[in-house]
DNA sequence: CGCTGTGAACGCGTTCACAGCC
DNA sequence: GGCTGTGAACGCGTTCACAGCG
């Protein structure tokens, strides 16, 4: 009865659909790098763009750009190239973040505080309309405007507010409770931040997010040119 | 007359030197997935586990995971499996996070601020040795005991200091001057999260951070999942 | 003519299967 | 017997090259 969410009652299909089953993960996240390039773009004033050009801004083969677009549709003009603004909202129509979604956040430590100050990700589409914590001293406190709840509310609070993903903000030990009462929500993707695998039924996608991640990458790339330098 | 490097005449060749000279990115992901898991493991008082076992936690294959180790040398006991500690060690020494590394960072605005506030960086051996900012308003000001420079100083302070990494943290539009400063500093790596692109000298590798990435791809996830259930 | 869209070729990372060692 | 380390086989994403359309 409220599930059926994701937009209006789609009876008009324009050409923006889908063509293949499966995407390359690796697509999705060049994807990402388009829009953020692109939109850099369009506030230079650039309204049109050839693969080719987008290509060497993105530091990617150019027929790349037009296979990972290739999957979702046909967003070019022979002979011209691409439409900056239209391809913008192509590809985030295609990736779904062309609409708000509402999120829950479970864990109110150092990161989760920070996310929940910066509101970047409401610019982006992804609100927090609740947030979580299991410490007592921490339940019944205000933080930017929100309530801070007992994860044993979070599936009335997912219900009544509409929420479909979750955020997982806590110590590592935490993080597996915490993805439990996300599932039980009825959430339907988790986005863990915490340094910990968890287990969630198959159907639930789980994207790990690690902020030292990259760096370890920086780390290793400099400690291997110095060998060879 | 210095590319010829990948060949090192070694000499003295102990159980962990690299063994391959191109390591694919995917392997330096998964390493630190590997050293995730394995803290926790630890932590949690288990001292030798099977590729088996390792691999179901981080839900890979497990001919991935003794792939991923051998190019780095043998670290395992044939019969027994992996001793949990040791194996940490080996992989941080193989990612070459075993040892601090001094990093400037540019741009203190809202992430920039929260980055520094956290020590979660220090943690993990990366430490923010200076912090710039071309803003005069900013310049001058204190911040978790660091004072906030112009960057037209990072040439000497980085000499200084002993700085070796760059984060920037600035708007789009400046991230490429940031990243010009960080260049002429004479810095050895960049990681960048700044929503822009930046050009630097093919030797200087960059890494680049979205934090929304993730949310796209769940977001993407999610919506395929709608369609399909 | 220019640039997109795409089947075919390529290369690389992943998985398999087993030899090698404890 | 058990589990690692690894060459061989596989599959998939990337790149090439060109047909197709504006």
């Amino acid at each position: 009865m409220l599930k059926n969410s994701h937009g209006k009652p789609g009876q008009h299909r324009e050409r923006h659909t889908m063509k293949s089953e499966h995407i390359p993960k690796a697509t999705i996240g060049r994807l990402a790098v388009y829009i953020q390039v692109l939109e850099n773009l369009l506030r230079d004033g650039t309204e049109v763009i050839s693969s080719e050009k987008l290509a060497s801004a993105c530091s990617v083969n150019s027929s790349q750009i037009r296979k990972d677009l290739a999957y979702f549709g046909e967003f070019g003009v022979r002979g011209v190239g691409y439409y900056v603004q239209e391809l913008i909202t192509s590809i985030k129509h295609s990736l779904g973040i062309d609409r708000v979604w509402n999120c829950a956040l479970i864990g109110v430590g150092n990161l989760g505080t920070a996310l929940l100050r910066h509101h970047d990700f409401e610019q982006r589409g992804f609100v927090i309309k609740a947030a979580f914590d299991c410490d007592p001293d921490k339940i019944g406190k205000e933080l930017e405007g929100m309530e801070i709840v007992c994860p044993t509310h979070l599936k009335n609070q997912a219900k009544e507010r509409g929420i479909e993903l979750g955020i997982i903000t806590t110590p590592p030990d935490r993080a597996q409770r915490a993805a439990n009462h996300l599932v039980d929500a009825g959430i339907k993707g988790i986005v863990n931040y915490a340094p910990a695998r968890i287990n969630v039924p198959p159907h639930i996608p789980v994207e790990y997010v690690d902020f030292f991640d990259h760096l370890y990458s920086l780390a290793f790339q400099v400690t291997l040119g110095n060998f060879e330098g």
